[in-house]
DNA sequence: TTATTAATGATAGCAATACTTTCAGTAGTA
DNA sequence: TACTACTGAAAGTATTGCTATCATTAATAA
């Protein structure tokens, strides 16, 4: 059995779909290669348009800028993140254990990909953990909001502050725990990559369970319902 | 009485000494002025130089690149902090009411300010908050984190994770808290600016006793202190 | 006092970035 | 057969990011 996951984003981030057409596909799955291997700031639309043997103004056709594009590929994750939690938690009842498989998914959202060929999710995590932040960290944050260009991040973590809600119905501050949980995870795992001193965790395999103990730990302590 | 606050900051940030000279003042003054005003990314160094009546060249003599600066003027703010948390508990001898000074100092580092002549807080705290992370979100973190360029904010975060444990001898996640009290206390604070559904902070007058009172939640529920 | 040095200002220049425009070819559709 | 959608190719422009050179001025040391 096979079926396919796409997600709807906002029509304000792109001129024109990128997942319409074949060069739209390159232009995703090898800005995200090439935004990994040089960063964000050298990352250009004339160094993605010779990766893919295509033209500047073919790219400039798609995005208006390389912005626009992070923001696009950002959205994405958080869609991806999103779905993730949905299908994780949809056979299961007890608010916790919900919670949990919620905290699971931000985590892991790297390993269970491979549904779209031209979306490397394990790539793109390091992306989003590595940049993400710049996709609303501009002077033009207010303007983008009020056009949804961040929506996919904003229903996000509206909908775990539902599931946290669930667990605790009078917790004083659920958006906010939410948003840090997302937060958190990332910026966790950059500092024990890049800067050790920040964190408990270790950068090495088990990274990824610590950091799952960690944010369990610090919502379920947060909730009452550690045991 | 008078005194000045002065702060030692790596000689890898600048080519000279921004303390040490007229010029150095005007840019450091304008510099936050400027990038609070265009956003970082928009801010460039003939921006700069034309604002303070100097020319390009001259600013390239203090500082490598504007990413240096930014480097500089964050790793001031996070001195600041340091040292206003440093002189609020010096004499406090309980280690709850430490903690709660240390996260106020976090919340209140742009009000207790004026110093420093060229340097205004208030309006540095906003960059921070803007723009901070992307200090070290860079293709080039580890090499300047090799060469000390983040120890104000790794030194800061040590110095908090010590105060937490004070209060909790064996709290597992003494680093990780201590980072997260301040990635989240700018986060939150830009959330309630920019995108509000992401925060249960409001964006009004009491905006920082809310967050105080967040901060102090989380804090003191994660220690097993709250009363 | 004069010589020396440090810091700045003025000007120029250059490669790369961030776009935009125009036009021609090609493939699919009506 | 004509139309349109898309891409490729080429050229051009303003700004950015940065370096180099040289003259001027201010501060200091001999």
């Amino acid at each position: 059995m096979s079926f396919t996951v796409s997600f709807n984003l906002n029509e304000k981030m792109y001129l024109k779909n990128p997942q319409e057409t074949e060069v739209g596909h390159r232009i995703l799955e090898n800005s995200i290669i090439l935004i990994d291997k040089l960063g964000f700031e050298a990352f250009t639309f004339r160094k993605l348009a010779m990766q893919i043997n295509t033209t500047e103004a073919s790219v400039y056709r798609y995005f208006e800028n390389k912005h626009k594009l992070l923001v696009y590929l950002v959205s994405w994750y958080w869609e991806w993140v999103h779905y993730l939690i949905e299908i994780g938690i949809m056979n299961v009842r007890e608010p916790k254990k919900r919670l949990e498989i919620a905290i699971d998914s931000i985590i892991n959202a790297s390993y269970e990909n491979q549904t779209i060929s031209y979306i490397n999710e394990s790539i793109l995590q390091r992306i989003v953990i590595a940049e993400g932040s710049k996709a609303y960290h501009t002077k033009e944050v207010d303007q983008e909001n009020k056009v949804q260009l961040f929506s996919s991040y904003k229903e996000l973590v509206i909908f775990l502050s539902g599931i946290i809600l669930e667990v605790k119905s009078d917790f004083p501050y659920p958006t906010s725990l939410a948003s840090n949980l997302f937060e958190m995870a990332n910026n966790q795992i950059y500092f024990a990559h890049h800067l050790p001193r920040l964190t408990d965790i270790k950068d090495r395999d088990s990274q990824h369970s610590e950091l799952k103990k960690l944010l369990e730990f610090y919502a379920l302590k947060l909730l009452d319902v550690s045991e």
